[in-house]
RNA sequence: GCGGGAAUAGCUCAGCGGUAGAGCGCCAGCCUUCCAAGCUGGGGGUCGCGGGUUCGAAUCCCGUUUCCCGCUCCA
C-alpha cells in the first residue's frame, strides 16, 4: 500500500479532491468529493455518540472560529506558536534557532586565530562574544539569519485592515472550550469530573505540509477537554493522572473498535523535552502510515494552564466551587485531541486490501459497516427486464430511508460488486428473475433477493419483507456468519461465462 | 522556506523539434440468470501555467504553480 494508490483511489471514486484542480490546485488543500463527505460525517458521527451521547459525564460544544484576539495572546499561542528557523547554506538542513545553544559547539574565533576550540551549551565565545553561527550537524556551513515562522493565520476583523483589528482563525478548538468554560458550567449544572467535547476547523499554517491529507494547513479536530479536581484521588492516584490514562486507554481502544488493525497502532510517550508549554504529560496514539508511524491523536494533560491563563488575561474567575471542601479549585484538564482527516486517513489506509479472486484483482476497502459511506447497493440482474428495474429501485427506495443505499445498473453485475467493493460498501441487493417471476414461462416470483457480503463474498436469499430485519441485524454488529445463518444461501442456476 | 524528482485523457503511462497516443476506466447499444465476460460505437486533453528560441514546441530555454521524497513540525 503507498500514499500513490490511495490518491487515486480517492480521487477516481469521488472520495477527495485537490482544492481548487481546475487552477492548478491550491497547496495542502483537499476537498471531500460525494463518498468522502460521507465517510467524514460517519467518522464525526460516532466520534460523537460514543464520547458525548453514551457518556452521562460529557457535553457538547460548537464554538465560533473567530475569537478575541486576547484568546490567543492569553492562551500563549502569540507567543509560543511561533518558531525561528536558521538554514546551513551548506548542508541545507533546518534548525530551530531556539534550540541551537542545547550543545556545546565547535568554534574557529576570528578573534583569535587559528584557534580552533569546543564552546559549552548556552555559552557565547569569551573571545569574540558571538554564539554559534556553523551548523550543527555538518559543522562546516553557515546558518542563514533566524527567520520568523507565525503558525497562526491572521486576519482582520470588519473590513478595514487596521492593527487593531487583527485576530486568528483558531489554530485550535480548544481555546473555544476554555473561554466557554463557565458558561458550559453554570447552564448544565455539571460536576466534576466532567467534559466538553468540540468537532471542528481548525488552521495553522504549517511549515511543511504534505503526505495528502495528514498535515494541510486547514483541518478538522474532534477535541475533548475533560475536566477534573487535581484535589481528588482515584483507586489511589491523583485524578488527573487516572483520567489522563483512562482516556488513553479509550482513545486507542476506539480506534480499533472501528476496525484499525491493532498491530498498525501504538501509544508513544512525549519525551520531557517534547512537551508542550502547557503539558505535565502527554501521550500521541500513532498509526503506521505508508510514511511510517504517525500521529493521529494526541492525549494531553494541560493541567490548570489554560484555565488560570484565561482567568488572569479576562479577570473572570474560573473556578469550580468543591461543595465537600468548601474552596474554589482550578479544575486540570485532560485533552484528547483527534485530527478527523487524519482518522479518515487511517481508516482508507487500514481498510484497503488487493486480493486475488479467480485470477483477478480485486479492490475491496474494508471500511467498518458504521463508516461506510455507502451502505447498501441495490443493482439489477439484468436491466431490460422493467419488472427487475423496478422491484431493484423499489427496494432501494425502502432501504435509504433507514441507510444510504443506491441503486446502480451501468455494468454487468460483476462489475457493479467489484464498484462497490472499492468504496467500501459493506452489501448488495440484487434483483434477478427469480424475483419478480418470468411472465413467459410462466414462473411466479418467489420476491427474494441476493444479499451479498463485501469481505466474504457469500450471499444469501431473503424475502424482500425481511430485508430491514436483516441489516438491522447486519449493523448492529451481529455479524455476517451469524445473520448469514438464517437463510439459504443463493442457489447456483448456473454461469454462462463459467 | 531549502535541496532533489515530477507534471500529457478520469486513472496509469508512452511520445522527447514536424497532424496528440495506448491500456484501463467512463457513457451508449447488442448480448448476458450472480463476482472487473464478449462485440460495436462514443465522449473526453489549448500536453500544469506564463514567457522565450524556432518556419514549426508536449518536446529546447527561463520563470512560476502544484504534487512527491528529505530537512522541520504537529491534530
Amino acid at each position: 500500500m503507498n500514499m500513490e494508490t490511495l490518491v487515486s483511489l480517492a480521487k477516481r471514486r469521488g472520495f477527495i479532491f485537490q482544492s481548487s484542480e481546475i487552477y492548478g490546485g491550491t497547496g495542502s488543500c483537499w476537498d471531500y468529493g460525494p463518498l468522502g463527505v460521507e465517510l467524514k460525517n460517519n467518522i464525526k458521527r460516532v466520534w460523537w455518540r460514543d464520547n458525548v451521547h453514551l457518556r452521562p459525564d460529557m457535553v457538547g460544544l460548537d464554538a465560533s472560529i473567530l475569537m478575541h484576539a486576547m484568546v490567543w495572546k492569553a492562551s500563549g499561542h502569540v507567543d509560543h506558536f511561533t518558531d525561528p528557523m536558521a538554514d546551513c547554506r551548506a548542508c541545507k538542513r533546518r534548525f530551530r534557532a531556539d534550540q541551537l545553544d542545547a550543545g556545546p559547539w565547535v568554534h574557529y574565533c576570528a578573534a583569535k586565530a587559528g584557534n580552533k576550540f569546543e564552546v559549552p551549551a548556552g555559552e557565547p565565545c569569551k573571545h569574540c562574544g558571538s554564539r554559534r553561527t556553523l551548523c550543527p550537524a555538518c559543522g562546516k556551513g553557515e546558518l542563514t539569519e533566524p527567520r520568523q515562522f507565525n503558525l497562526m493565520f491572521k486576519t482582520f476583523m470588519g473590513p478595514v485592515e487596521e492593527d487593531a483589528a487583527i485576530t486568528y482563525l483558531r489554530p485550535e478548538t480548544a481555546q473555544g472550550i476554555f473561554v466557554n468554560f463557565d458558561n458550559v458550567l453554570q447552564s448544565m449544572r455539571l460536576k466534576l469530573p466532567f467534559g466538553i467535547a468540540q468537532i471542528g476547523k481548525s488552521f495553522r499554517n504549517e511549515i511543511t505540509p504534505g503526505n495528502f491529507i495528514f498535515r494541510t494547513r486547514e483541518f478538522e479536530q474532534m477535541e475533548i477537554e475533560y475536566f477534573v479536581n487535581p484535589k481528588d484521588t482515584v483507586n489511589g492516584r491523583p485524578a488527573d493522572e487516572y483520567w489522563h490514562e483512562r482516556w488513553i486507554e479509550d482513545r486507542l481502544a476506539w480506534y480499533q473498535r472501528y476496525g484499525i488493525h491493532p498491530e498498525n497502532l501504538r501509544l508513544r510517550e512525549h519525551g520531557k523535552d517534547e512537551l508542550s508549554h502547557y503539558s505535565k504529560r502527554t501521550a500521541d496514539v500513532e498509526y503506521r502510515f505508508p510514511m511510517g508511524w504517525s500521529e493521529l491523536e494526541g492525549i494531553a494533560n494541560r493541567t490548570d494552564y489554560d484555565l488560570t491563563q484565561h482567568a488572569r488575561f479576562s479577570g473572570k474567575s474560573l473556578t469550580y466551587f468543591d461543595e465537600e471542601r468548601k474552596e474554589h479549585v482550578v479544575p486540570y484538564v485532560i485533552e484528547p485531541s483527534a485530527g478527523a482527516d487524519r482518522s479518515l486517513l487511517a481508516f482508507l489506509v487500514d481498510g484497503y486490501a488487493e486480493e486475488e479472486v479467480r485470477g483477478e484483482k480485486r479492490v475491496v476497502l474494508r471500511l467498518h459497516p458504521e463508516l461506510a459511506p455507502i451502505k447498501i447497493a441495490v443493482l439489477p440482474l439484468l436491466k431490460k427486464r422493467d419488472e427487475i428495474v423496478a422491484t431493484a429501485q423499489a427496494v432501494r427506495a425502502d432501504l435509504a430511508r433507514r441507510w444510504v443505499a443506491v441503486y446502480d445498473d451501468t455494468a454487468a453485475i460483476g462489475r457493479l460488486y467489484r464498484r462497490q467493493d472499492e468504496v467500501g460498501t459493506p452489501y448488495c441487493v440484487t434483483v434477478d428473475v427469480q424475483t419478480v417471476g418470468d411472465p413467459e414461462k410462466r414462473e411466479a416470483g418467489d420476491q427474494q433477493v441476493t444479499v451479498r457480503d463485501r469481505d466474504s463474498m457469500g450471499q444469501i436469499r431473503v424475502p424482500i419483507g425481511e430485508l430491514t430485519s436483516v441489516f438491522e441485524r447486519l449493523f448492529s454488529g451481529e455479524g455476517w456468519t451469524a445473520v448469514a445463518a438464517r437463510y439459504p444461501p443463493r442457489r447456483v442456476r448456473g454461469n454462462v461465462r463459467a
